[in-house]
DNA sequence: ACAAAATCGTCACAAATGTTACACTCGGCA
DNA sequence: TGCCGAGTGTAACATTTGTGACGATTTTGT
């Protein structure tokens, strides 16, 4: 296994080499090559043992009761598999797995998972500040998902896009067919809203260009 | 302090009197009292450590960017104040946290957080264990959320239900006003649904008694 | 530079959900 | 017992959102 390559993931960042092969000589952990099309979890399977994708990617799938399955998300290499659901009472992965194309991944057993957390304070704080960002997205999501109609969703999205860019025009940082498709409503849908609040004074949209007209109003229609 | 009431606490929990008094002596931990009204944290206060209400309960509210606060949830003791916002690399209170009466909580600067999980396997695995069910709550109500109609979210908890309470016959475990509301949607509608499904022959329905009819239909539903 | 693909803007119509209002049932309790 | 409040069932109407379709514009790959 090449120890310096795993140093550049996220997980293992800020480690020495030394302590990482430490580590690895103490506990179980197995590297495995998967072909596309693999499953590597199966959805409700109890999680009992870390996967980190080394090599390659994945896609989550939701089986639905009936067995169809719906896609979920991508996880690109290297980034470690449902890592927040891997403790927990009712500990199972969320969704199927199943590898987009060949690749390479990190198995650690739940056991050994603990284990190295306790070995070394560095790794410990890498691997609670990634549950916590992941944690926050999710977080931010649901909120976003919360709130009633269309333009208060965009309302929120708006006035975050511009505290980031730190502008009162902003760039979409993704097309709005797949800006519908997180806010959960239908393109044309978002569109129309979009007329409506500049029919209304509320911003100024060119393609993908928006100004905030009426900055207020925006903050008004979220509460 | 009184060391065996901290037992009780599900972070330390499994743990020995002797461990946690070893850990409590070793790192800055401080207990303090709190009246009605004070404000334990700050929204969008960086999360510089870990607050564990021991006694007491305190509101969760959300400013919106105008200032007005909303009510997000109770919390009550004994129970880690965002324990999953503690880390991560935009770590803010996602809340302002408002104590509803008197009560005590103890707090751990962030960097003894680390430590004291260090320090005890047992200790580490509680607390991934409380972060991975909050996680896992919060993971679940998205999912209820990105269903399109009040019709599959029903259908999703219904089935849910069904399955815990190991029959085909179940009582809704709140006031169907809550559940609207855990839906995000009007109490009406969700009545309205029901009478539909009922209608449709999916299931029978009498206040808060309710029987599956066609399991087969609720399952295709949801895919 | 060109064609193919992706993205965008818009429309008419259908469906789902929200709003408001009112009446009813049930359980606790003065 | 009789009242009261929480929870429930339902209705008419308003509003929001989805659907399916189409053409225009922009981006991408060769």
């Amino acid at each position: 296994m090449n120890l310096a390559a795993l140093l550049e993931i996220p997980l293992f960042r800020s480690l020495t080499e030394f302590e990482l092969e430490r580590i690895f000589a103490e506990l179980k952990i197995t590297e495995t090559r998967f072909k596309k099309g693999e499953i590597l979890a199966m959805q409700d399977e109890p999680a009992t043992r870390l996967i980190i994708l080394l090599t390659g990617s994945v896609t989550g799938e939701m089986a639905d009761p009936s067995g169809k399955v719906a896609k979920v998300e991508d996880i690109h290499a290297p980034s470690p598999l449902a890592i927040l659901f891997l403790f927990g009472h009712d500990n199972r992965f969320p969704v199927q797995a199943t590898a987009r194309e060949d690749g390479t991944a990190l198995i650690i057993p739940k056991q050994s998972v603990l284990r190295m957390l306790s070995m070394n304070e560095m790794l410990l704080k890498n691997y609670l500040d990634i549950s916590a960002d992941f944690a926050a997205r999710l977080s931010r999501k649901l909120n976003m998902m919360s709130l009633r109609t269309i333009r208060q969703k965009f309302a929120v999205y708006l006035l975050e896009l511009s505290k980031k860019q730190r502008s009162d025009t902003v760039t979409l940082d993704r097309p709005k067919s797949a800006l519908a498709e997180y806010f959960g409503v239908a393109r044309p849908s978002l569109e129309r809203e979009i007329t409506r609040m500049q029919d209304d004074g509320l911003i100024d949209a060119k393609r993908r260009r928006l100004s905030i007209r009426d900055k207020q109003e925006l903050i008004r229609l979220v509460n």
